[in-house]
DNA sequence: ATTACTAGGTCGCGAGTAG
DNA sequence: TCTACTCGCGACCTAGTAA
């Protein structure tokens, strides 16, 4: 049986692997073992974990370095994305973290926001589907470290997906939205659906955020979310 | 292979279907549907289904009643909890909910917590383990019903183990402790281990809470938790 | 020591089907 | 229709072992 194999997603073993080896991670700093002893810590054999670590390497969700005596391990984006969709999945399911907000500092520098805001296909759909015209600028924000894992919580949700389109010139990719508040205003974080983890979140809004708050570059701002799946 | 076994925890395919029925009674309010129905949405045949679900009636996870042509299913505490226990796992892994708070208005009536105030061994462990030298009497907060999510995910962890011990009349079971404040002042909510699901929590304090803090029934408090494990 | 291949055995899935 | 049994086959695990 394959339960829920959505592609690309996690079986079993990976998932417990994953597990495993995030635990290590978050309790040495970094992922030195050999394919015997993961193998003791999920109850199977060695063969059985060397299978697991060469798959998960196949599949994207770690790489390895073998050294002779053991292996390096570091876990690749897609895993610990994985981890976090199982996470957003659960949160949902149980309710937890409907509410919650992230904090940051109020930073310059433009990143894809630009195009959001001024691209037709792109406003339409704020209009539609968030009921936002966005002013034309996105306010960017850099989230404190200790707020990472929220926004990448977050980011593992399935949002409201502003769909992508193409131009004379260039391809234009899918937007995942997320309704959110500023000090009671309404606005939406948006991140581009296939781009990798930044600790920059941009937010648009039919108002001029910086003026209509007096934000300055450096201002520590809370954003508060309201995840409805 | 049997990954990361312990005894009475799920396997893949059971966490797979307990959280596919979480989503259905999450939409709907209750489970009815067919073992051909379930397998569909697990992506498996309807023999699996069948079989998954007379597995986790036996070992009381869900509850089943057979009428003809679908079944009812309720989950059991176990089953829940079970859920709330990979979340809390995950939610440790990942760093995500390290800082949160439940409220819930002060409210009289006493539970297990004259016990634990009083009697010498519980006492001594508190000391120990907790640094709090309990005023001998708890306070008792009803959980505001959007929190009780966060009340059944907070026991889902590990937390402090106070253990129990038999005396001349009774044995006093053992107990979960986590560290809290409530308005800066440290305290513990503490939790009978074999206990069923309330929506009480039980706080002990050095300090006598009610007058520290001027607290009346039906007042609301925010407790702060912080979960290190 | 390691990793990881091959071979063989076990476990569990799904087809068929009874009630 | 349903549920749930039996049973054959395939998937996957571990033992043995090479490098």
């Amino acid at each position: 049986m394959v339960l829920i194999k959505k592609e690309d997603s996690l079986s079993f073993d990976e998932y417990g692997a994953l597990k495993t080896l995030a635990r290590i991670k978050k309790k040495h700093g970094s992922i030195r073992l050999s394919s015997s002893e993961l193998g003791e810590m999920l109850l199977a054999s060695q063969q059985t974990a060397s299978r697991l670590l060469i798959k998960m390497e196949e599949r994207g969700f770690i790489k390895r370095v073998l050294t002779g005596k053991k292996q390096n391990i570091t876990l690749e984006e897609k895993g610990i994305n994985a981890l976090y969709e199982e996470m957003a999945e659960l949160s949902d399911l149980l309710g937890i973290m409907e509410n919650f907000s992230i904090s940051g500092t109020v930073s310059s520098g433009l990143g894809e926001g630009r195009y959001y805001v001024s691209k037709k296909p792109y406003v339409v759909q704020f209009s539609e589907k968030l009921g936002i015209i966005p002013y034309p600028g996105t306010l960017n924000v850099k989230i404190l470290s200790e707020d990472e894992s929220k926004l990448r919580m977050l980011r593992a949700n399935e949002g409201i997906l502003i769909e992508g389109f193409e131009s004379d010139d260039r391809t234009y990719g899918d937007v995942k939205a997320f309704g959110c508040r500023i000090k009671n205003v309404e606005c939406a974080a948006i991140f581009p659906y296939r781009s990798v983890y930044k600790d920059i979140i941009e937010i648009i809004s039919s108002e001029y955020l910086r003026e209509k708050l007096s934000l300055n570059d450096g201002d520590l701002v809370k954003i508060d979310f309201t995840i409805r799946n």
